[in-house]
DNA sequence: CTATACATACATACTGGTCGGTATGTTTAT
DNA sequence: ATAAACATACCGACCAGTATGTATGTATAG
C-alpha cells in the first residue's frame, strides 16, 4: 500500500481480515498474515483500527453483514410469494457451494460459534445480524398469511426461528463432511417443510 | 497430582481440556490452564498425551463421543416406536438447558466448525461421530417402516440428515441468543416435521 | 504548516514443547 | 529374601517462536 489511498487501505484490511478469519477463526486469525497479505505495515493497520478486536467488530457491521443482507435478506423484500422466494433463496445458496467453498460453510455462524461465548460484543453485534435475517422471514410470512399465501395457522416467527436453525445446520454438516450433496440432501427436508406452509 | 494414579490424572487432564476446549475452542485452549487447573505439571501432561493435538483427539474420542452416544444415539437403538424416542431425545435436550449452560452450545459442533476446515485429523473424527449419529437415526427410520409406524414415502437417511442439521442448528442459534426459549422456538418446528414422518 | 497516512523497530507477554532430573514401583537374578 | 536393574510417573526450569500492541519516525496531501 503505497497509493495512500485511505479507503482502499481499510477496505482491503478488511477483506483481508474477512478471509483469515473465515479460514482460520477470529482468535487464530493473525494480523501478521493479514499484513502480509494486504502488503500494509503494521502502522497503517493500526491507523485505522484500534485493536485487533475493533477489525473483528468492523468485518462483522460491514462485511459479514452485508453478505448476508445481500444473500438471505434483499431477496425476501417485497415479493409476491414469500414460498416461492424462500425455495428459490435456498436454492441460490446450494448453487453457490462447490467442493472448494463448501468446507468454510457459514462466515456468520462461524463467527457465531467461536466468539459468541467469549467476548459480548461479538455476540451482539452477530445476533443483531441473525434477528434482522429471521425479522425478514418472519415479515414476509406474515405479509404472505395476509396475501392467503401462507397458512394462517402457523406462527411466522416460529417458522421463521427453525428455517433459519435448519440452513445453519445444514450449511454446518456440509462443512465438515466437506460435502455439497449432504448440504442438497440436509436442505431437502427445509424445501419440504416449507412446501408444507403453502396455503 | 501426587497420588501417582495415572488413568485418574488422565482422565483429569480430559476433563479439564475438554471443559477449556469447550469454553475457548481448541486453538485459544491454554495447557497451562488446564495445568492450573488440574494441579498437573507439564511433564505428566506430556507423559500422557504427545501433543496439545493428540490431547484434543483424545478429547473427541473418549469424552465427546461419550456424550454424544449417551444423549443422542442410545436413546434410539431397540425401541419400539422411533417417533416417540426422537421426540422425547428433543425433549430431554430442551429440558437439559439452562441459562448457564446454554451459551456454551453443542461440543461436537463446537469442535467441528472450527477445526475442520483446519486439521483433517479433527474433521475424520468429527465426522464419524456425526455419521454414527445420524446412522442411529437412519436405522431408526427404516426399521420404524419395516414396523409400519413410519410412512414408508419417506427417505429414511435424507430425514436423518436434516433431523441432525435442524439440532445442531437451533443448538447454534440459542448459544448465539443465550436463550432457551430460541431452543424451543426453533425445535418446535423440528418436532412438528417428525410427527409428519408417522404413518 | 499541519493533520493524515503510513513505516519501522521494538516491547512484552504468552504459546506449545523440550529436557535433565527425581521419586516410586515392579521385575528379576542370585 | 534382597539387591540390582529397569520402567513408569511426574517435576519444573527453560527454549524458540509468535502474538498483539506501542513508540517514534517520515512522507505526503491540502
Amino acid at each position: 500500500m503505497v497509493d495512500r489511498d485511505p479507503d482502499k487501505t481499510r477496505q482491503a484490511l478488511l477483506f483481508a481480515a474477512f478471509t483469515e478469519i473465515n479460514q482460520n477463526g477470529f482468535q487464530a486469525a493473525s494480523l501478521n498474515n493479514i499484513l502480509k497479505e494486504t502488503a500494509v505495515t503494521k502502522g497503517a493497520l493500526y491507523h485505522h483500527f484500534p485493536s485487533k478486536l475493533e477489525l473483528g467488530y468492523a468485518v462483522v457491521d460491514e462485511l459479514i453483514w452485508g453478505n448476508v443482507k445481500e444473500s438471505w435478506v434483499t431477496p425476501l423484500i417485497d415479493v409476491d410469494n414469500i414460498i416461492d422466494a424462500l425455495l428459490s433463496m435456498i436454492d441460490r445458496s446450494i448453487e453457490y457451494r462447490n467442493e472448494d467453498n463448501i468446507c468454510f460453510g457459514c462466515p456468520l455462524n462461524n463467527l457465531a460459534q467461536e466468539m459468541s461465548p467469549i467476548d459480548e460484543g461479538f455476540r451482539e453485534r452477530i445476533n443483531h445480524i441473525f434477528d434482522q435475517w429471521r425479522a425478514a422471514i418472519t415479515d414476509g410470512l406474515i405479509e404472505g398469511q395476509a396475501n392467503s399465501i401462507v397458512k394462517k395457522t402457523i406462527s411466522a416467527e416460529a417458522s421463521a426461528y427453525f428455517i433459519v436453525a435448519a440452513i445453519e445446520g445444514a450449511t454446518s454438516l456440509a462443512k465438515n463432511a466437506k460435502s455439497v450433496d449432504v448440504l442438497r440432501t440436509s436442505l431437502q427436508g427445509l424445501k419440504e417443510h416449507i412446501q408444507t406452509l403453502r396455503k
